[in-house]
DNA sequence: GGATAATGTGAACACCGTACACATGCGCGG
DNA sequence: CCGCGCATGTGTACGGTGTTCACATTATCC
């Protein structure tokens, strides 16, 4: 069983392993460091091995947590069945992302929580899928099979970014208006989304 | 001077203002108990008498923030010159606090983000404006005078909330996408919201 | 195999929220 | 006018936090 080796093999990745568990259950404000090393068998003092400070070990939560909604959105939109004309697909993988991002943050509110949580130190970029990218992407993808008008392109990803984006937060957020059909606001957002851009 | 009474007068308010400060200058994350008494000179037990906990203080200054968000909607909906037939008055109106609340967020992001902060107390509500009342009024507004359908009255209110909410967290958050333009943006969706709303 | 870098330990510091017993002074009933 | 009660502020203490630094241990490479 080799006990316990000094040396943990693969610190960093288990400290980010524990850190999602704790953003899973308990959100990103609950995060301490002396909790992850307790959680993960090791001193405090060992973490500083591997992130410069705790801000650092909550970007690199976040970058993880907008991975995983951008896979959401880009699984979401991959399961449109390929039938209709190419013009109906390509709305319906459009709305099939809006869907996905938005039920994303209601199924799990602490993760998309922190996956947009304003942290003062900032990670280089990877290599890995950014929501950002997979929205744009879909509207050239209508913009193509004409869906939306050419003059409208320009403008429509911030339109259905902030869309999106700010349904995701009020219905993660405690100033939830008091309506509560939560499927409904959200077919009603991602339909108004389509009809200002098209 | 009255050199130092044992008593301070309105402590809560005093604590309150110091908070706002520390909210604006660095936001709501840096607010420490500890700090406000000090800096109000006043022993950190001493705010125990007012408040419950650090996290009705948040809360407080959170709905103080929502309130100053609220009034510079009010404000920029008023300021809109009485011209015109009352039905692009009432989207002037509209639009005016749609501006508003975004350029409300980009200038005062701090308070911006404590206003929507997500925290574990909730406070009673006061009699004070809310932004999402001023928004459902300009609806009704328009409805009233012709200038949107009265089928899209409904889903109306989500849209546009959801649409200026989103886009002041993208304009004020860390993920902002490549785009810089901030008015072209905002103006790109208020008008988008009303397009999808008409 | 021995130097050297990488990694984990232990103790310490400063700060934080919070609790509790105590000091102080305002305001009201006699 | 007095004195008593209650609201308010003080002092001290506890447990928890991020972070640092000297030190111990192990992996790696010449």
């Amino acid at each position: 069983m080799a006990a316990k080796p000094y040396h943990h093999g693969d610190l960093e990745r288990a400290l980010l392993d524990a850190a999602i568990d704790v953003v899973r259950s308990d959100g990103i404000a609950a995060l301490s460091l002396r909790d992850l090393t307790k959680a993960v068998g090791v001193t405090p003092s060992a973490a500083y091995r591997h992130f410069p400070s705790r801000d650092h070990v909550i970007a690199a939560v976040a970058m993880l947590s907008r991975e995983d909604l951008a896979r959401h959105m880009l699984a979401a939109r991959d399961a449109v069945p390929a039938r209709g004309s190419a013009q109906r697909r390509s709305v319906a993988r459009f709305e099939a992302i809006g869907h996905a991002y938005v039920e994303f943050a209601v199924a799990h509110p602490t993760v998309f929580e922190a996956a947009f949580t304003a942290c003062p130190v900032q990670l280089e970029r990877t290599e890995d899928p950014r929501a950002w990218e997979v929205l744009t992407a879909a509207i050239d993808e209508m913009t193509l099979a004409g869906a939306i008008p050419a003059a409208r392109r320009q403008d429509a990803p911030i339109i259905a970014w902030a869309g999106v984006h700010g349904l995701a937060n009020i219905l993660t957020g405690a100033a939830v208006p008091p309506g509560i059909d939560v499927d409904g606001q959200i077919a009603a957002v991602v339909k108004g989304i389509y009809r200002s851009i098209s």
